[in-house]
DNA sequence: CTGTTAGCGCATTCAA
DNA sequence: TTGAATGCGCTAACAG
């Protein structure tokens, strides 16, 4: 494989005039850029980017910490990633964490390993410390948050109110003429800032709706945890008639169940979800409304986030902690 | 940031003893290297990969290049591949062609720059050159194709051979009674071993059924694509009664598309479809069969064998070009 | 406008 | 059992 080496040798030059001329540095004579260049191209020269990382101190790449691609939502955020890196000339190495502490871990440390200018993370259901981010301000690595961010002091994230959203699907289901509303909640970890139960409860007092705690029960997020919860709100006496649900994949779940137990979907009972997947436009009764989270845009402002971080010149005039938040939307399908 | 030779100043040794001591050589004395583990842990320190990777004239990273993520079928195969390259020790590039040529050529540039020991792919829809591949060979990086492989020689590959489950497909629509069978099929590149047709095509004559060029149409994977495929077969004065439908991202449009269309699945037409993608289980009228491509076990066995390809003394053992075929599975629902 | 020199952090050959 | 020396390929400070 050439050198820039062996094209000064051949053309009788030196090293570093090599290297300018390769770089296009205004201090190089025509005649001798024209005449590297030409031989750079017959010879096939292909910088040795591991040389340059490595003087460099930089891999011109991200790190991305998700739990899974299988979820559309967090495939559409790597697609809104990958466009902000290529614009930046980066390349993306994404993890996926399984929901698993351990698999997290070792995927920051792998990324660690592998030199990685900054990471992109969206913690995994099981995450209750966060030392394996913590410690990477001591190799200056820089981490931003998104959608399912640490709630914690001195990070940067990114991530979608909920708060709203769920205000006004409570808002719409009442007008809708219902009184009894449940909501299957998602595990702890992941609903810290209990957005969507401060927008349920907040809404329901609005409009003079006694709580009951018994139409509030939880999912670990798994087929079975989701098709129990749907259980238990259908083992009440008084049944509630809508329920909000976690995402659009625990409505896969309970929209199937409540379907095999016989009930009308959108007639017997209904629901509203959050996510809003375009997968459930397939479905034969999919949620009557849905919570957009815009991950596309998420994922966008934190690797935007990120770059900003990553510029010296930049980061002078950010915060030291920067936190966005989007606005979630009600979707009426 | 700690490197051996802070390491090796303040125990007054040498570079390389430090070296050697951290690599367990067995030339060093056992009090030396315990001095060495210990003030190196004290120091908190990390070797420096960017210095090992341009050392070694290896990354420990792997390429892999698939047409979109959203596809559950792509998101598995790379769940495979990062099982398999953990398991190396190495780490996973991935990058998204979103069936755009150009942006798998420049995936292709990206990650031979950041000098990836290796490349597993899933050919774009619209690819059809593959120079961009070819040039690999002149920078020692090895290619293994899985699923939609090229059909070239020269190349390593793992595949899914589709023709028996096409005859088998067939096979079971005749037992139901079905004689005028539809087949819907894919883009060109992607058929151009033509296993599903020539399983059709076979099966049909075995059961003495004349061929119909009418009941063969074709959809370039958009959803206009595909409903107009599906219109084209229902405009037949005889209409089939059953449909082979290239994949089950195809038939999703088509299902959804019949139902708009007041027909009812599984009764007035029914559908066979490949992939067997997990999703399908939620929809109301599934394709009654769906031909299983194990995109796991395809992507594994490429990992496998590009591992063995990047291992000189596993590579003597292997043939100059491999090319591992599966068998599909045709599963009923 | 061009060349010389040094050094990034590490593994390794050669010498002791 | 250890140390000295070399070089991977490239960039950049310094010198001319």
């Amino acid at each position: 494989m050439p050198t820039i080496k062996e094209i000064a040798k051949r053309l009788n030059i030196s090293i570093s005039t090599v290297s300018r001329a390769l770089h296009d540095h205004h201090s190089i004579g025509l005649r001798t850029k024209t005449a590297v260049k030409k031989l750079a191209a017959e010879l096939n020269y292909e910088p040795n980017q591991t040389a340059i990382f490595f003087k460099q101190r930089k891999t011109f790449t991200l790190g991305v910490i998700l739990p899974n691609l299988r979820e559309e939502f967090f495939s559409a955020a790597i697609n809104a990633i990958d466009n902000v890196a290529l614009n930046n000339n980066y390349i993306v190495l994404t993890g996926q964490s399984h929901d698993d502490l351990n698999r997290e871990k070792s995927l920051v440390e792998s990324m660690k390993k592998h030199r990685v200018d900054g990471i992109l993370a969206s913690i995994s259901k099981n995450t209750t410390s966060f030392d394996h981010f913590e410690q990477l301000k001591n190799f200056d690595i820089p981490v931003v948050f998104f959608d399912r961010v640490p709630d914690m002091p001195d990070v940067h994230s990114v991530s979608c109110n909920l708060y709203h959203s769920s205000v006004e699907a409570v808002d719409f289901l009442v007008k809708q003429g219902h009184k009894r509303i449940g909501y299957i909640q998602g595990p702890p970890t992941l609903s810290i800032r209990n957005e969507r139960l401060n927008g349920y409860h907040d809404a329901l007092a609005k409009h003079n709706i006694k709580p009951d705690n018994a139409l509030i029960v939880s999912t670990d997020l798994s087929t079975e945890g989701n098709t129990n919860a749907l259980d238990k709100l259908l083992a009440l006496k008084k049944r509630p008639t809508a329920v909000l649900l976690f995402n659009d994949y625990v409505a896969l779940d309970v929209i199937h169940h409540a379907r095999q137990r016989k009930l009308t979907v959108n007639k017997d009972i209904c629901f509203v979800s959050y996510a809003n997947i375009p997968f459930m436009h397939y479905l034969d009764f999919p949620p009557i409304a849905s919570v957009e989270q815009f991950p596309m845009e998420q994922a966008a402002r934190a690797a935007e986030l990120l770059f900003k971080l990553l510029d010296p010149g930049a980061r002078e005039a950010l915060p030291p902690y920067e936190n966005i938040v989007l606005k979630s939307e009600l979707i009426i399908h």
